[in-house]
DNA sequence: CCATAAGTTGACCAAACGGTCAACTAATTG
DNA sequence: CAATTAGTTGACCGTTTGGTCAACTTATGG
């Protein structure tokens, strides 16, 4: 009964595009409204709060956009180590072709918006550190079984783990800081040097 | 002639405080003011905006904050790989010392405001680039020394400062994130990893 | 000692903020 | 074809925002 209306989905849409852009705090629930092209007082008839649309919005981002590249990409059928040089090959596209688009690298929206911290609402906090956990594990399961095929030379698999997530995370920050996929080039050799794979070209290494 | 008076420096302090912990949208006038014990008039005696106040500060936390941790850990003195060393251990010195205070573990102020781009004032952003310009190259120069001296195994220096550069930020960053001191442990055996610098335990690799 | 420059104050402003509401419109369905 | 229900609208509200200003206070140096 009633009528029908994309209304909620466009609101979603346009506070991910926005929030991607310019961080939680500067987006206003106007803009949200513009870019929509919803008035306000639709916007409260399908959200309580500004933090509840943006609570939404980021559960829909995880499931929409987030969760199809990864499951592509990390899927079983492929070796473990081809999973993230697959993931950081999609993302690296991802972030070309919006250069060539004229529009900007902005890195990863639950980790920037997680960085926010103190500044966005507790739920909302809460909500990106759900989604960023989630996307660790996908690197986890990887690098676990490319430990149990014996592929990588880490005693240390936990530790290994941390420290691919942390270079991949900062690597897609730079991107968004210096406006361009180029922290992103090579990420998945430097990944494999981590992981103590020996390169396709060979290196000496010494003790320091 | 005239009076004298620190409130000049109480704004710079008060500001960095803030905004390391909220952010750079999330902190206002009204906020720093207060924290600083003064009022609102004076504020715009001395700075013409919040803007200009920012890039003010974010100078002043480098010249006070940031440099003579990196002067002093990246002393030539030091041999090159120790540098990286020092300065790890540094850090995360400063981030359990905020934690057992009390504090929270806020990471790298200008890479946090940098975060922002689109929602902080240009100028303000172009003081945090060449803020984070400024830190990047005592990696750098520390790993071409390292190069130079023979004391890594990696054919690509260039590639190598950007993978530490990356790991090192995505480390603070999740640091910040997590609210724990936590992913910088063991930073510097990783670091060795992507340099190419054989483990203390040697491990074998083989190809993928 | 007093002129003057430097510093301080609180009241004030327009714009923007998140949020509310009662009235209105239009599909759906019994 | 109603009656119901979902969706839409724009005026409105209190608060907070960055910023202004004229009047006031106080150390200093000539």
């Amino acid at each position: 009964m009633g009528r029908v209306s994309d209304a909620r989905e466009r609101l979603l849409e346009a506070a991910n595009t926005l929030t991607w852009k310019l961080g939680y705090n500067a987006v206003t629930v106007d803009a949200i409204c513009d870019h929509a092209g919803v008035k306000k007082g639709s916007f409260y008839h399908y959200f309580e709060s500004k933090a509840a649309l943006s609570k939404a919005a980021i559960e829909d981002w995880w499931q929409t956009k987030s969760r199809p590249v990864l499951d592509k990409a990390f899927s079983v059928t492929n070796p473990p180590l081809e999973r993230l040089k697959l993931y950081y090959a999609a993302l690296h596209e991802i972030q070309v072709q919006r250069q060539k688009a004229g529009e900007q690298v902005l890195g990863c929206l639950g980790f920037s918006v997680a960085m926010g911290r103190d500044s966005v609402d507790p739920e909302v906090w809460q909500t990106t550190q759900h989604v960023l956990q989630r996307k660790r594990r996908y690197f986890e399961s990887a690098i676990r079984d490319a430990a149990d095929a014996g592929l990588i030379g880490v005693t240390d698999v936990e530790a290994a783990v941390q420290a691919v997530y942390s270079l991949f995370e900062g690597a897609m920050a730079r991107a968004r800081i210096q406006n361009s996929p180029e922290p992103l080039v090579g990420l998945y050799e430097q990944t494999l040097r981590l992981l103590g794979v020996a390169q396709p070209v060979a290196s000496e290494s010494r003790v320091a």
